[in-house]
DNA sequence: CCTAGTTCCTTGCATAACAAAGTACCTTAG
DNA sequence: CTAAGGTACTTTGTTATGCAAGGAACTAGG
């Protein structure tokens, strides 16, 4: 049990909401969230970002079509469905909220 | 997959920070803790807290000692051990960097 | 006793993260 | 044409973890 480890851990809940955001800017394809991700200090890997997209797909939060790339295979370029929409409105309560439950937290400090 | 979960695994990530910030603020048995992340809604049950303090308490974050109750068993009340400490101030510094890592997201909305 | 309340602990299942290896496609250089 | 190297996506097996459920151990009151 180290910092790093906690670190991650942290970061791990909200991954999902953040994917998701980044996806709800407009259509992208994993290479690119993966990028954004390691930008913001999110440290996530290829092993973790595939399945987790394949899941918010299957839950129909995601779609995605194919395009061709100029250097490279094609690419899967994923968008937020209709549902993506509505949960992710619903999981930017749940973040205020748990912002607000954390630092409340930190305040009672005595 | 549904708004609920979500909330849940959002919750999860950060629910050890908070549990050590509670056991910070003084000596406190499990119960107490429960009843207190469950008024910060933060969604915790026995079969996750009771191993969570034992994983914490065998990483040496945690200590603690056995005191009679007036109205049922006696209650294992937790200290922070002087590296809970230490800990706690790398994670200060994680949740403060992750704060501003989502809401950095949030606000490259376009 | 027996029941009910409190407190702590354990077991077994399902889910999920990740490292690592694998598949497949593209471009460029020889 | 083909070999090498880059990009992109997928799968597999291990490990960790969350949790529901059940259990154990103690107290107090009828």
């Amino acid at each position: 049990m180290n910092v790093e480890n906690a670190q991650v851990q942290m970061r791990k809940g909200i991954l999902e909401y953040c994917i998701l955001l980044i996806i709800s800017r407009g259509e992208i394809y994993a290479s690119e969230i993966l990028e954004e991700l390691l930008t913001a200090k999110m440290m996530v890997v290829e092993g973790t970002l595939y399945p987790l997209l394949t899941r918010l797909k299957n839950a129909e939060l995601l779609d995605y079509h194919w395009k061709e790339s100029v250097s490279g295979p094609p690419r899967k370029y994923y968008v937020l469905t209709e549902q993506g929409r509505l949960f992710i409105d619903g999981l930017n309560g749940t973040w205020l909220e748990l912002s607000e439950s954390v630092n409340a937290i930190i305040k009672n400090k005595s």
